[in-house]
DNA sequence: GCGACGATTTGCGCTGGAGCAAACGCCGAC
DNA sequence: GTCGGCGTTTGCTCCAGCGCAAATCGTCGC
């Protein structure tokens, strides 16, 4: 599970959205706090539920987050890429996590406990407001989300969906833009709200149809415009 | 639109979430910079897209705040009564109303300016770390919400939207908890992506089996326990 | 008192998409 | 090579609940 260290120097943690703008001496006592792991592939990071409460960021890999009630229907409430941050709302709400974290690559995970993350905002003021910008952008995708759910049909949810992917972690490549995820159609689904059988039937349209290739969990958009066009028309068939 | 003058006290902002566990020199600081209305029922305090964005938190009445996209589609994102904060997260994100704020009672409200509460927060980080657990509650409220509408059938939903305003802002009445909103079909149903016509149908059933009593607009539950178990329950029915 | 408007209820038909089952393809283990 | 497991595709059935239309009930303005 765990394999070589890593060796972390100042540059990983001013990467951070979390501590962007911090003056150097601030960093350096950041550094001091932080804990780092190197985690392999399919391993969790945290379990929803557990009380070892700490704020989680990523410097390399990608991790899933879900959520899963009682009837064990579970939901996935995001992909977290590079440089971002996770599992930190937990220190503001009832102290345990709200979700499952389990990676989907190798990666290398940093983490602070939440005394010394506590420490750090009331002496640095602006990591907390880094923290509400972080945290807003979020909101506002989780209300989108609900509003795409109650108002919006598969396909258009499934183009949303794949959109925001590529948006938040997306890369060039030379046929379009490739999501850096492994994503299995569950996984899709999971994200918005349907079956995987759904997801399956509509990627298969949008593939013959050229606008995008799928293989081996990795999702390549060739046609962005034509996404787009799917999921923003008002009326799905212009008529 | 703009009734008879209220005179702002400390007691007031120390009420808020947003300001707790701040010292009085501080508190006195944050009244000088409120700016305090009293608005009509059924008026606008801010619209979707504005830019002349402040932070808002309500003293008196409740407010209702929806989101709609271009295809006349909304949802209700919250409803909020006195005492909470909204409109906040404009600042934090991309300095625009993210939604319509609606008065729904007679209220007083109050609000600051950007500069003004970022100052507070730099000055004071207890601030910045309150709304970060405001922040906190909500977005697990939204993930909550987005579960529910991806794996729950509507009664479920309904009852569980009933349940979350009986808990925010539930009044202990002779014959159970009334919800202290004015709610109309539609809104219940914007809340928990539904049609006026579904929530309809399961509150009358609801009605006749005893478990609440709407009239007026005004929802009191009178059998909370029985709610309850139509929320929970992993199967509807027993069998 | 009367007409208009807003909220609610209820009947009914229709469909999006969930939920099986079955078959297929691919890969890794042995 | 063969077998088993995982992910995917696809056909088919069925129903929750959307959405329209129409009736009912207040309430407010005039």
């Amino acid at each position: 599970m765990m394999t070589a260290p890593y060796h972390l120097t100042r540059r990983d943690v001013a990467g951070l959205d979390l501590f962007r703008g911090l003056p150097a001496a601030a960093l350096d006592e950041v550094l001091v706090k932080t804990q780092c792991r190197v985690l392999a592939r399919d391993c969790r990071v945290f379990n929803q539920g557990d009380g070892h409460i700490r704020a989680h960021a990523l410097l390399k890999g990608s991790v899933r987050i879900s959520q899963s009630g009682r009837d064990g229907k579970q939901i996935v409430v995001r992909f977290i890429a590079a440089s971002e941050m996770f599992g930190a709302m937990a220190l503001f709400t009832d102290r345990r996590y709200l979700a499952d974290a389990e990676t989907l690559t190798e990666v290398v995970e940093v983490s602070w406990s939440e005394p010394d993350l506590l420490n750090l905002m009331t002496r640095y003021p602006q990591v907390a407001i880094n923290a509400l910008k972080v945290v807003g952008r979020r909101i506002q995708e989780a209300q989108y989300r609900v509003r795409e759910l109650s108002t919006q049909p598969v396909d258009r949810r499934v183009a949303h969906t794949l959109l925001r992917l590529a948006k938040q972690a997306g890369r060039r490549a030379h046929d379009g833009v490739t999501i850096p995820f492994p994503l299995r159609r569950k996984d899709i689904g999971d994200i918005c709200g349907t079956t995987l059988y759904s997801v399956s039937r509509v990627l298969t349209v949008w593939e013959r149809q050229g606008f995008l290739v799928s293989q081996d969990q990795q999702l390549t958009i060739t046609k962005l415009s034509a996404i787009e066009r799917i999921a923003d028309d008002e009326h799905t068939s212009p008529v």
